[in-house]
DNA sequence: GATGAATGAGTATTCATTCAT
DNA sequence: AATGAATGAATACTCATTCAT
């Protein structure tokens, strides 16, 4: 019996999700993704030329979408003049597309911040907290002309906050399985942030 | 060229500092960590019994501070009565003690909390995390009596809490390696919480 | 170029039997093996599982066969009544049966024998004594119910007796290859064994 | 503390005898003997240049012993002129030399006969069986001159007994420490061959 | 004479990848 | 398209032996 390409795409990638779920990039095995896919060893690489690739198909989309997002956020804060008015929209737009995104590819995603160790995805955390970084950036200033006048000290509480946002929601969605609770503590978290944020006097 | 036996365990513990701030305990290999410690692969043996020993070496007492210090934090807010109190006191003590511990120890701690993957450290997080957990219980009722009517959607939320405070500082360890930043991110960090917390309206 | 399936398995198998009849069980090289088998180090491992499988598939089979066959001239020689009896029939048996089964498995016999010190096969030649010994003990006796009355030297004797009909056996397999030569011999031996005994006057 | 030259080297020869009887030539470990020793790993080299010589000190002098002695016996019999005094001097000499020398050295006999296995002595066994068959072809025939003439199942019969021999007492002293013990087993083991024998008629 | 740290080739086993069929 | 046997370099770890001290 023959399968179609496509089909066998399909449960290749099925197949490494769960394998990627529960181990690293360099612990998952393409033995144990053919054989779970149903296929044999040598056919994966018909599909996928290297473990890498594999991982690419698996994760790349999800990450370019990611930074697809934080970039139109940040196009969109942009024309917001007030730190305000940025900070809610900021707020609001994290609750509309970023959670959206983030439970549609939950688990992609979970494996794109947490068992990327070892793959070209290694510093993917870092390159988000980057662009993040140019965001919080232009909330703390009234825009991104005078981002040069940043002190030190804020551009390292701004890298602290996009960091620990990533990683709390690299952790809520670790640890939860179902989208609603995921979506609920997100929200929960963005939330205590903002309000934490708001009641900031200088420092 | 013979090195005295003390500087050739140093520079193993080292070259197994980098090794492992890169890789998972899985990944990492014994042999990158002798080569780089700039000794052969056999005599890393003479050191360290084997792979997890040597990794318990590094991390090992790191963990057990930390369990410690989060220990007598809970034995302090428990003699508190007022939940405004313990916030407090919290504060204090985070800054105080344990911020002092992770900054002696920030790169083991780094490890301990991200590349424990594998050995028998894999559940360190979530142990911490249930740690903290407990204090956020008693800082959420009036005292640990009333955990037990927590609903379970708080008890998820103080899960998210805590792995997101845990996570966070992770993270500011592993980005910053000068003490006074890291002491004065982690405040930040912690104040945020504190700040978001206090704002909060029940949900 | 490909070999078919069974055609590895086997060069495997015969490479194996003579590396262990040249080396201990621990002595022997999984990388000489596969070497002389004309494959790879890695491909051994798709025949069998480990070391212990491997010399497992060689010797197995031949050790079972051999319990079997003394447990059945056990048997037999119980319904024996006399010693006379006894005797006889257990010289028949060694000629129509263990002959037999020596012959045909000599080589892995000489290695389970010989070799298996480290494997689990490490006490076999005291497993098979012991059980020389039983029938012993019975042609010594008129019948298995005397057994305790032995002394302590007959039992010395019977052990020596019966662990010298092992090595006998194995030393005349280890020694010759041709199978009529090997039957004349063990005959020869047997046959000595018994007269000896015959002729014996108790001490 | 330093020991004097000869008592370490004594030390060292009974460590190893130690280690010997319970691992093979290979299994044995030349950290192990020097620690049982009391010694360093290094100095055992200032001893013996490397373990097959460390094992040939404790094996050689009583391989040599062996071969003088089964060619002294061999001597002794080709002055008797008949087989039958051959056969009873063999016996006599066996028990009155062999055994002797047996017991003298049965440590060391039982690993240069049992535990020689990836040594130089590896073909020992065969060695001595080899001497052993010059003599039974004395015992056989009238005298050496004759040799020429006996038959081919002649000289595997030969080879047989001296090889049964040879394993016999090997096993007895594998299995017995107690000296009294080993002699009567030995002498009962001969006198079993001596009475075979005699009794065989031809074949 | 002695030490013990260091060496380096050896061990069994795993696994991403290749390739003849 | 697919198979699955084969490859070969990698892994952690061991051990006889060497050599600077």
């Amino acid at each position: 019996m023959q399968t179609l390409k496509e089909d066998v795409r399909q449960s290749i990638l099925r197949a490494a999700l769960n394998e990627f779920k529960s181990h690293d990039y360099t612990g998952a095995s393409m033995r144990r993704i053919s054989a779970s896919a149903g296929i044999t060893t040598g056919n994966i690489y018909r599909y996928f030329t290297n473990k890498e690739e594999l991982f690419e198909a698996l994760v790349g989309p999800v990450y370019e979408k990611i930074v697809a997002y934080i970039l139109d956020l940040k196009k969109e804060l942009d024309l917001s003049y007030t730190a305000e008015e940025k900070g809610l929209k900021y707020l609001n737009m994290v609750e509309d597309t970023i959670v959206a995104l983030f439970l549609e590819y939950s688990a992609e995603l979970t494996i794109l911040l947490n068992r990327s160790a070892g793959s070209k995805y290694d510093q993917v955390k870092e390159h988000m907290v980057g662009l993040i970084v140019t965001i919080l950036e232009d909330v703390f200033t009234s825009g991104p002309q005078n981002a040069a006048e940043l002190k030190d000290s804020e551009r390292q509480s701004a890298r602290m906050l996009a960091g620990t946002v990533v990683e709390g929601v690299s952790l809520i969605l670790r640890e939860n399985e179902d989208g609603e609770t995921v979506k609920r503590l997100v929200n929960e978290f963005v939330y205590l942030y903002h309000l934490g944020m708001g009641c900031r006097r200088p420092n």
